[in-house]
DNA sequence: CTGAAAGCGCTTACAG
DNA sequence: CTGAAAGCGCTTACAG
């Protein structure tokens, strides 16, 4: 078997012209469908790959789209947005895109240094796992390829975000807990942070407004440091009855705090969080949370980059994806406190 | 500024030849200092972007590898090689090669058909993590691209492996044991699954084998169904000391179980475990681990590939790469108890 | 040190 | 339905 097959080769087997062979292995109109058979055999046969490349020369179209991850999203092992990035992959299969993955280092990011996939023009369009420094989304905004922020937004910015509906989930978790007798609510993270423990934040806000809860300064707690790096939780002094917490790793913290303070989960108090991650069921109790329906926004992102790339003109702005809340364990019934 | 600048533009621009331009934008000799200098400048003042496809169509070289990972890895959403994936195009990067992820799903890997990527002659070689379905790995030995196996080999196999040396490990962890003055040692995971499985079963039998500690058909326990799903463990009946469990997801079950029998980690049993997971500091008692040393077999494994790509004869066979353990506070010294 | 020419493997617009 | 011709943007071998 030759090393390298090309169209022409297939062309010569069967006595046609190349022309006709690029039609019928691209589903193009143009030849017969018999012929169409046979040179989808003779391929086969032959072991004929397309070549990529000469493809996207003409085509000017690389089928490739690049997946931005900033360095700072996956200092853990078990990062989020890798599993985000997978999903993605697997999705983009569906239209016969591959996925090229690119860590934006912090010097980059810094420096708003455009990706090298782009640089390189292997890439059709973007995507940008998670809230970068805002001259790097600038930079982004700027590059002649259709992107989509993927998890967060920006104010002004011209290009397409999916996000969790985070400000409504908020607002819904926060409305359990009312539900359940709670009147002193707690909410831990650093709301100036990111775009979605902000709306989260509002989310819960809107709660305690509507059930005529007064927000108390001592109760929005601070989860990190300008860096957006953890930091050690500080409890309010007169304690809350329940804590809504940015994410479920905070939750997970806040609960170990608590255990050191004396206190019980949920008897004491009650912890929600945000994400439905691994940290929200290896706690004991296990962390009554909202699942954001990854699989929904990744599907959402997929399909816009793709009509974009088809369509540079189109926009979709702001899409949110609803989440839901899974129960489990960390939350007390106050009601039934009273009964009994 | 000009929608698609290409060198001829910036050759214009300066008065010389795309010949020139080409040579002085890739570091190539035949041309002066003076002129790479200036050529550079213009290009980056034009905003010129490589065309990645016109390159790979003349020198047959895509600059990127394909990254290789069946379903069956990342039921998790934490799954372990989406990490490892993300170190490999962090080093990449080193190379200016970009790194484009494929998840294998069951059907490909049953069928052994071969990735996309290498189909549409996207890749100049494959990395593949973690074992898959022996007509598959044939299949990816015939294909006409360097291939380097990750975190597992297979016997007669011609292409080059990295992991990490378990055997090694499972012998020094074991050991560890030992030395603690444990002698009723079980062994938790299903040897026929995996290679890792076995070498670290293999290495705490010839541990056993040294100390003059006897095998007991018992003490080697079932972890997962032919599937390689993981199922509830079975207990045996005269309860070991100690516990060495193939992984630290495993040693994670298997301290629920014994906490539901009523036992106590580490002082009526100790665990040790694999990986350095997040499995192992996510438990009360943390556990002890062995860590594989990650970055250096993703380290190597770029190398080899690199190597591979531009010297497809060259072999390097099964490297292994050295873990180290991480003491924690799953094991009990038993030599203490008896001085007590 | 510099450049004219050829060609990588496709696709597209056009002619038959 | 079929094919000859042109061209996408580079790199390489060669000539000056």
């Amino acid at each position: 078997m030759k090393d390298k097959i090309n169209m022409l080769d297939i062309a010569n087997e069967l006595g046609i012209s190349k022309v006709s062979v690029s039609k019928a292995l691209s589903d193009k109109e143009g030849v017969s469908e018999e012929l169409r058979v046979k040179v989808k055999e003779v391929a086969h046969k032959l072991g004929y790959r397309i070549n990529n490349s000469a493809r996207s020369l003409k085509t000017d179209r690389q089928f490739n789209i690049g997946i931005l991850i900033s360095e700072k999203f996956i200092m853990d092992k078990e990062a989020y947005y890798f599993y985000v990035s997978g999903e993605i992959i697997r999705k983009l299969d569906d239209y016969s895109i591959s996925g090229i993955m690119e860590i934006i280092t912090e010097t980059s990011e810094l420096n708003a240094s455009s990706p090298r996939c782009y640089n390189e023009k292997k890439v059709d369009g973007l995507i940008v796992l998670g809230q970068l420094q805002c001259d790097y989304l600038q930079m982004i905004e700027s590059l002649q390829v259709p992107s989509v922020f993927f998890d967060f937004y920006v104010k002004n910015a011209k290009i397409d975000s999916i996000t969790a509906d985070n400000f409504f989930s908020g607002y819904s978790l926060t409305n359990l807990l009312v539900s359940k007798g709670h009147k002193k609510i707690a909410y831990v993270g650093s709301i100036m942070a990111t775009s979605s423990i902000q709306d989260r934040y509002l989310g819960y806000y809107k709660s305690l407004i509507e059930n005529e809860i007064s927000l108390r300064k001592e109760y929005v707690i601070e989860d990190r440091d300008d860096h957006g790096r953890l930091i050690t939780l500080q409890l309010p002094e007169d304690l809350p009855t329940a804590f809504v917490c940015n994410c479920d790793q905070v939750a997970y913290s806040l609960v170990q705090e608590l255990k050191k303070a004396g206190k019980k989960v949920p008897d004491d108090c009650s912890v929600v969080g945000f994400d439905n991650s691994l940290y929200s069921t290896l706690v004991d109790p296990q962390i009554t949370t909202v699942d954001h329906n990854i699989d929904k926004m990744v599907s959402t992102a997929v399909k816009v980059i793709t009509k974009k790339i088809a369509n540079p003109q189109r926009t979709y702005d702001r899409i949110l994806v609803p989440g839901t809340i899974i129960e489990r364990f960390s939350v007390k019934d106050l009601r039934l406190d009273q009964v009994s």
